[in-house]
DNA sequence: CGAAAACTTGACCCAACTCAACGAACGTGG
DNA sequence: CCACGTTCGTTGAGTTGGGTCAAGTTTTCG
């Protein structure tokens, strides 16, 4: 992965939410930055701490936001997976209110903070990306405290594989019907408000009623619509809609 | 409520959050509105329709966000008050992917959307402003998916509390330990993930050991620091150091 | 190959839900 | 300003979905 196909991901992914001209792909292509990796579990941002200089481009691998209690125990708020920026949630803000952990190995282009300041300020239509960026974000955590406080361990669970089936499939990773979902139980469990006992036994019993199949992490659906029903799931809050930009 | 003083407060609102020069206030006191007002229950945004030609401020009275599983079941995202902007969270996006509701009897100036988008791209500091607002919001959400996912029934009631609290007295409408809460119990079981018939339980059994007063719908904090402790509340959250803009 | 992490399963428990009834407060019209 | 219907709050009894604890088993990975 070389530094130019770095930000021409960047510029395609944010060309793909605003319209952009040459001049707005130019600027993009301009953007100081280094690539770098993460480590499973390693932290990208913490809680309570400013912000660092740079904000975090996927290339390659998974993320997630994560916040706990006094008591210890953690919610994620939301994956991030390749294409996604993880800094634009807090790119004005002077304090970091969650933690970003790598989820697996992680490569990123670190892009310069300032620079993105500069640069959402000068072109607004990129700027303006940006912004539809992050609150399809926020989109997606509103969606994760419905799922979280209305529904049960089984439309939970099979809520966050159909998130996870739509948006790989919208990103280019994962084909049609199969793909490895990256997480520990336990790990399915702090996303969907569940400890790992249990999401070990509605996953089987999702198996077992012939909604899915498993193979390691490895998931299948064995009939998309019925997953769905059982997840109530709709994609209209993961705003797909935006990739065909309005003149 | 003169429509000159509704523009007065929305520029004070994005002044708190953002350092604004004058030229950017002027802007904002130019922008097309219209003053409106809506009975509680009353729509101002429905899921899966286009945002409307205009932007909501609230100028009086409480405003919720609110999503529904197709069983029904209501999951509240989010309480807004007095000056705090609705449509934030989709003014660039194509589809609405939440409703909104009055809470109470809510006065509200309506802005004109597009000229809002202008605004936010002509004067960039303001553009910043609108942009901190909304992921201040996005950080509520988190806090609430960590709430609703991760506490307890005391705890997530006692935690929205302390956010009322907290932002009411930000936001000048109230003052220390003392404030009226405009939810029935039905609608904390709503924001809280719980059943009406528990938060009921849980108010009497925190008012039982000396946490709160209440009187109907008034609350009244006997010891901030034990609601909080109990709450797992920290303000962190809520971004109020926003309020001093750095250089 | 061995240790650690992840997954699986069973037995038991409890926080919160459901259902149902009733009392209190509110607002609306006569 | 009172009557009354409706919404909201309160309480009890019984149920249950998901948690806890604990002990394997399998997979992963150095």
């Amino acid at each position: 992965m070389s530094d130019a196909s770095a930000l021409i991901k960047l510029a395609g992914k944010l060309g793909s939410l605003n319209r952009l001209d040459a001049e707005d792909r130019a600027a993009i292509l301009a953007l100081p930055h280094r690539m770098r990796t993460y480590d499973p579990a390693a932290y990208l941002v913490r809680e309570g701490q400013p912000p660092g200089k740079h904000c975090s481009f996927i290339i390659a691998g998974f993320a997630f936001r994560q916040k706990q209690t006094a008591q210890g125990t953690r919610q994620i708020v939301s994956i991030n997976m390749a294409g996604d920026l993880l800094d634009l949630q807090q790119l004005f803000l002077k304090i970091s209110d969650h933690n970003i952990q790598a989820l697996t190995r992680l490569e990123t282009a670190e892009l310069d903070r300032a620079a993105l300041r500069a640069l959402a300020r000068e072109r607004p239509a990129v700027g303006e990306a940006m912004w539809i960026d992050a609150m399809i974000e926020a989109s997606i955590f509103r969606e994760w405290a419905l799922n979280v406080g209305r529904r049960d361990a089984r439309a939970r669970i099979a809520h966050l594989l159909c998130e996870f089936a739509t948006r790989m499939k919208a990103a280019g990773i994962a084909t049609d019907g199969r793909y490895e979902l990256p997480m520990t139980q336990e790990q399915i469990g702090d996303a969907t408000g569940l400890t790992g006992v249990h999401v070990n036994r509605t996953l089987r019993s999702l198996a077992a009623d012939g909604l899915i199949h498993r193979d390691r992490r490895f998931l299948g659906f064995a009939d998309w619509d019925r997953v769905r029903a059982a997840a109530d799931f709709s994609a209209l809050y993961l705003h797909l809609d935006q990739s065909a930009p309005e003149g």
